[in-house]
DNA sequence: TATGAATGAGGTTTCATTCAT
DNA sequence: TATGAATGAAACCTCATTCAT
């Protein structure tokens, strides 16, 4: 049909696992992640099914490496001092907006999640490893170039940061996915803002 | 080949929808939603498929009924009031450990709803209103028996209950089904007991 | 395309049944078993992938049922009698020539169950089970029509019974599926029989 | 990217040789024959597949391969003397025992062998041929350094030593991965011992 | 000679739904 | 109304082999 073939090998591993969970990203995006089969993917990353399966183990390995990479780095390091020093408001208001903002732009990626681990959460262990590392890390590093929370211990600090996460994360998803706390969003940020800080505080004041 | 057969079940159309919702309600609990397939409720219920089929017009209107309902009513009417009127650490706390206690006892069928949200949360629409309507009759009810909560507008009362209701729900689930909070309990019921109490001073006292 | 179509439903479970192994076995003697797919069987048999699912939980069940019917009923009860009471050559050799040729005939049938043991013997132990009782029951009925044999112990007939035909089975399949005895038939049905009947006078005849 | 590579392995052809189907072995023997593909030998080999390729013109072959030159020569010399000449009782029955032990240490080994035999019996012509051809050897050495076994025609003893081995084999191999002959070891052993001598003596004397 | 990415037909199995009886 | 046999598209995944590099 084409004589202006293409070369068959690109030698681009990397390439290809990102296409792959490009393409299956963008097609849970489209049409949800129950509705997306490995076939498809492969049809659409233009990619036979079984280079598919020579780089991921399965579906569920797929689902799970498109979740490797996206640690949300959106997060400001000076945003964050702020918000642990000051408690301010609207630093924090606009730290939660953000985080609502991205879930609505990736909704049905986040849902594909959601429902991913509400199938299997076995297999999301070892991403929220990752996340809790993650924010350990950084903490860490927060700690450590602010002297006044240099004498607060390391653990106090990234146990309020890994809580005060998951408390947005878990509040961000119940409004978007499941029941809606608020008709509008505005009073939605407010009030996890708000709860957010009521968290820091309660673990970081003594 | 036998004339003589026995009536299965008189007619009772009643009867068997809900033996149908109960089987169904009972193996998700049993297996997890994704491996409940019609067939195997017709199987467990002694109907035949058809039978199903004659009073539901899909699966998905089968879990529709399902959840229809089934509202919890295990909260304590005089508790309510004495939370909502004095704020108390101790009675929110008792309410939060009953909460969280429920769906450890009820783990899979509380786990079973999760999946089937995360799935097919359209279908809960409907569930969703009962729920709100049952806690808006509710704190009208509250309202109206005590002096102190009736100059304050229904709707801020309905409101704030909603509010902490669902935090809570959203909360235990997220604890018990996806990442828990803490690794003990104790820290949990803490934890949210204040989240709870800080949410309805929030929004009723102005 | 046709318009003088067949009805859709024919309510012959038991027919359904054995034309499913019938076509399974015809397929198998054709192509061998690995060669076989259970979509080849649908097509075959005239009926949809999902027909034969709704009969057998998997291929190897098929394969399965196909030898739970097949205990060989081609044993004369009149022959049996002769050999265990006058250890005749004559009659034995007739034993295991048919042994043989029914195996040759169903060459492909036999050797998909060697492969089918090989692979997984465990699926098999039902059908060993099965063989055991029959012979079992055999043997006490042949003890029981002959005043001669009614003194030896019931298990003793059937123990003998047991190890004469695992053992005339057994050479059968190396001499057909695996590694030949003899160059001819005649050689090696000479030579079992007389094991065979070497057995039965070791085990008989104390 | 890196030119300064080390060779592999000094085109050791026969090296890789053996190592592929060294390691193609040991995958049977822990995986069971079906489940090892080519794929995976070459990574367990730290080949490519692409060297297997050049090697090997098909899994068949490698299969083939694999069971050349594997003959064992647990025979103790004088041993098959004393048997031969004297038909002794205690003696062959210490062969058989060795027999029978040495294929439960080596039981998924014999099993595997076993396996592949079943699914591609053509595969081990050669193999048996070798065999043959390693047993008519034997005898005919064991026939020369016995003064009363040399007047016997050397076709003869080494059909009466093929056939006899053959049995041990087919029996052990039955015995322990198809349906055993006896619930313990002592009295299959007996009774193998006794048709091992029966054969001999069917076909040494006249 | 060595590599290993790529292929894709084909395998087994599931299951919501239909419709003749 | 009740039945349940039948459907068949579509799911996930495997693997021997090829061939450009």
């Amino acid at each position: 049909m084409d004589d202006n073939q293409e070369p068959k090998f690109h030698r681009d591993k990397e390439g290809k696992i990102k296409l792959i969970i490009e393409t299956f990203v963008r097609l849970i995006i489209e049409k949800g992640y129950t509705n997306v089969s490995t076939n498809l993917v492969a049809k659409e990353a233009g990619l036979s099914i079984g280079t598919i399966y020579n780089y991921f183990k399965s579906k569920e390995d797929i689902l799970h490496s498109a979740f490797q990479g996206t640690i949300e780095d959106f997060i400001d390091f000076s945003d964050i001092i702020k918000i642990l020093t000051t408690y301010d408001y609207k630093t924090t208001k606009m730290l939660v907006s953000k985080y609502l903002a991205n879930h609505k732009e990736y909704y049905q990626l986040h849902k594909a999640q959601d429902q991913a681990i509400a199938i299997n959460q076995d297999v999301f262990h070892n991403y929220q490893k990752n996340i809790e590392d993650y924010i350990r890390a950084f903490s860490e590093q927060v700690r450590q170039s602010v002297v006044q929370l240099a004498k607060i211990p390391a653990e106090t600090i990234s146990n309020a940061m890994m809580l005060s996460t998951n408390l947005l994360d878990t509040l961000v998803h119940q409004h978007l996915f499941r029941v809606s706390f608020f008709e509008n969003d505005e009073e939605f940020v407010d009030y996890v803002t708000k709860l957010f800080i009521f968290t820091l505080k309660l673990y970081l004041k003594e």
